[in-house]
DNA sequence: TCTTTTTTGGAACAATCAGTCAAGAAACGG
DNA sequence: CCGTTTCTTGACTGATTGTTCCAAAAAAGA
């Protein structure tokens, strides 16, 4: 039999998730990787192939990783508007760190197909599970219905983005909780 | 006398804006730009220095003339609140090109202090700006009076970022009006 | 025409880049 | 124990990076 893989490949996903999402694609050195993720330089090249592929397999992991904390946010609380809430207020929290979502999308645009196809499938099941949440709210009376809940769900990932970037931009936590608040308050 | 410069230097800049707002600093080579700037390598290192230096006058000067065009705009109605208005609308008529701003922003966070100062100083003139015209609004009646002005200027611009990162992420030009739409209503 | 300065293009630079090769080390079945 | 197979390690390669050097051509005023 062979020899055993010694390193979890997970993990290492999660150490290259952490490079790019600091210093997107093109400012990161294949040393950073080997460095930051504690493998040798050939276990990389096995492993993941290449670096765009390793690129790739980061923004996909980080993708769902993310989808399914926003998602665990959504169903945390019986009420919806409750749920949209824990999600503003999650996302307000972390916004420390890079967003490898967003970084990837300014860096490439539209320009890598398989990146677009990643960012797309991985928006359409947020946005559809935040709609329905909408829908629930304003059924309730909690939300506004003279807008669609598809156009709220695109507003609420929007103001993400914002309050992610102005984050990145050196915003401090009191603003960013407050970016959140306004947003909640837009929708009601 | 000496030879006179035969190509203008600030157009030479806004060509050089051209290829950073697109692919980046790290995802720009001296090849792109000075094809892109039609001048010669020489000339670009004598007139600019080197590729970081370009790339900081580059974020300065869009910097500045995405001010003015957003102060322009601002300026452009006697009702605060249409000016407002006028400032969204064009946000979202023009967030086909991506913005280098963003880009910068999302590219180096706050590790460059030359560039975390030039966007700082950008962006308290134009909140400056907004939040002068969203007073006066309140005043008139126009805006809610249970937010701050300061806030409310904060929340415009998370809202644009969040415009411009949905228009890069292959958003359609109804989607981006409504979410200007939005963001006018949220204030209200 | 001469001088001065710019422009231009190519050649060269060291550094760094992504990616490969080859040899040794470790695990497991025999 | 052995042998096979895979993993790991570090040196290596060719290409590309940003930058500089050099020399020739070009332009503008003295």
């Amino acid at each position: 039999m062979a020899r055993t893989k010694e390193f979890d490949k997970t993990q290492a996903l999660d150490l290259a998730i952490g490079v790019f999402r600091e210093h997107g694609f093109e400012g990161t050195s294949t040393e950073m990787l080997v460095s930051a993720m504690k493998i040798g330089r050939q276990s990389l090249y096995d492993t993941f192939g290449d670096k765009w592929k390793l690129y790739c397999l980061a923004v996909e992991r980080y993708s769902t990783e993310e989808t399914k904390a926003h998602l665990a946010m959504l169903r945390k609380e019986p009420r919806a508007l409750e749920s949209i809430r824990a999600m503003m207020e999650r996302v307000v929290e972390t916004a420390g760190q890079a967003c490898l979502g967003i970084n990837s999308i300014c860096e490439f645009g539209q320009s890598r197909p398989e990146l677009t196809h990643l960012h797309q499938s991985g928006d359409w099941r947020l946005k559809e599970a935040a709609r329905k949440r909408l829908e629930e709210a304003q059924a309730a009376g909690d939300v506004c219905t003279t807008l669609s809940s598809v156009a709220l769900a695109d507003f609420l990932f929007a103001n993400i983005a914002g309050i992610r970037i102005a984050a990145r931009s050196g915003a401090s936590p009191k603003q960013l909780k407050s970016l959140g608040q306004i947003a909640l308050r837009a929708i009601k």
